[in-house]
DNA sequence: TCGCCGCGTCAGGGTTGCGTCAAAGGCGCC
DNA sequence: GGCGCCTTTGACGCAACCCTGACGCGGCGA
């Protein structure tokens, strides 16, 4: 796993790395940075309050031994704010040392010397525990003259009222959002809504579809966001 | 810091310990006892994964070592259904081993022989860090024109006196409550109350939510908070 | 101008899914 | 060991949904 996100692209994940040793701020530098993570970095407490504040990092690897501040009164600060994850590393093996650290807010600690896979994978895991629940809720509202989907609800209303859709309508009318603006075959249609072996049946797009006009249009006669491309298939315009 | 919340009031954490050593179960088990949590306790991943989802703790301890199963598979096997904190022991000191828990999705990672104070800060950190984002959108209060719910306390209250719920109807109430507003699949509640093995057994849901309904619905044969989406889920609605 | 194809509309019938009730099984508590 | 509550399971009636066929209309090509 090289890159700190597998799959779909998405902007790259911010680390600030805090620590006054330079040759540690090298290393992780380097490590961070071949695998696509952005690296800010600090030496002292001060600025690193600061950048944290200034550029929103999206996880923290935190040195306790800083020459201006104490590591924890960092932590603290960084706590009254925001939830970014916090990785301390330390030189001290203390058990006490570790409970301040993880009580005052840290969410993990590593002691030094530390193997570079290691605090590698504590870093992604951190990042990954902080990631929204959900999925992918983005453009979960699509907003029409007359009506309004709401595609993670699973609802539309139109005119301040709920409208009730059956299963095969709202499948229907999902893929068809979901694409908004292009246009999408019949077959496609088909096989998305009612399953792969399906293809031809297009008496049921004809009939599905005029229950959606007939629930979702101004004019169910005059389609205007349900557009029909004939011999082709069919378009949600907005 | 005896208790593992301090301020407010609430329902106690629940944790899942998986270890097959007694001696070490009985070490945590009394440790975590004595700080108030709850306390399951498995000897075997196949126990552990019925238990967690029948139990929904809010933080698991997994020992790797375990007789029936590798522990990456159970962490696996949860992470198909629940993003509960897992906080790994093992004996191996191994950093192959550790970065394959962690990527499996282990939250944290503690070699034996560990240190009580040190493990039970780390579970306050998971635990803490798992809590809903305060402030956020998310609401301990949830009212609706007859009853009102309270997620943290895990009471519902009807015209001034408190209604008895059983386990399941609770969980059930919370799942829909927490979604409000959104459509959720009969698939997802089943999972998530019952289960990740369970899916098709939608009667389960229907005599529950009748029963809800009942308890709360003014009126239980025409639904206002409750509405069933035919063939799709259910939605709750304050 | 005629005929054909594709699309929209409507109504009926088979089937599925939901709500309800009742009773048996399991588990902990007294 | 008995009791009570919770959960699970089955049966039944009813409403809603999905499929199907028939018909009318308009556009396009012959």
């Amino acid at each position: 796993m090289l890159s700190p996100a597998e799959g779909t692209p998405q902007a790259p994940t911010r680390v600030l790395v805090i620590d006054d040793e330079p040759q540690i701020v090298r290393a992780l530098v380097i490590n961070l940075k071949a695998r696509r993570y952005e690296v800010d970095a600090a030496h002292d407490g001060a600025t690193a309050l600061r950048l944290a504040a200034a550029r929103h990092p999206d996880v923290i690897v935190l040195d306790l031994g800083l020459p201006d501040m104490d590591g924890v009164e960092v932590i603290k600060g960084l706590r009254g704010w925001t939830r970014v994850p916090i990785l301390v590393l330390s030189a001290r093996h203390s058990s006490d040392e570790k409970v301040e650290a993880l009580d005052a807010g840290a969410d993990d600690y590593v002691t030094k010397p530390f193997g570079m896979d290691e605090l590698l994978a504590r870093l992604r895991a951190a990042v990954r525990r902080a990631e929204p629940a959900g999925g992918g809720d983005d453009e979960v509202l699509v907003e029409t003259g007359t009506f309004t989907v709401d595609l993670a609800a699973k609802k539309v209303n139109r005119a301040g009222k709920d409208v009730r859709l059956t299963p095969t309508e709202w499948h229907l009318l999902e893929v068809l959002v979901r694409n908004s603006g292009r246009l999408v075959s019949q077959k496609q249609l088909l096989q998305e809504v009612w399953g792969p072996s399906y293809g031809t049946e297009t008496n049921y797009l004809r009939v599905y579809m005029a229950q959606l006009r007939r629930k979702l249009e101004a004019d169910p006669s005059h389609p205007e966001h349900f557009v029909t491309e004939p011999g082709m298939g069919y378009r949600f315009e907005r």
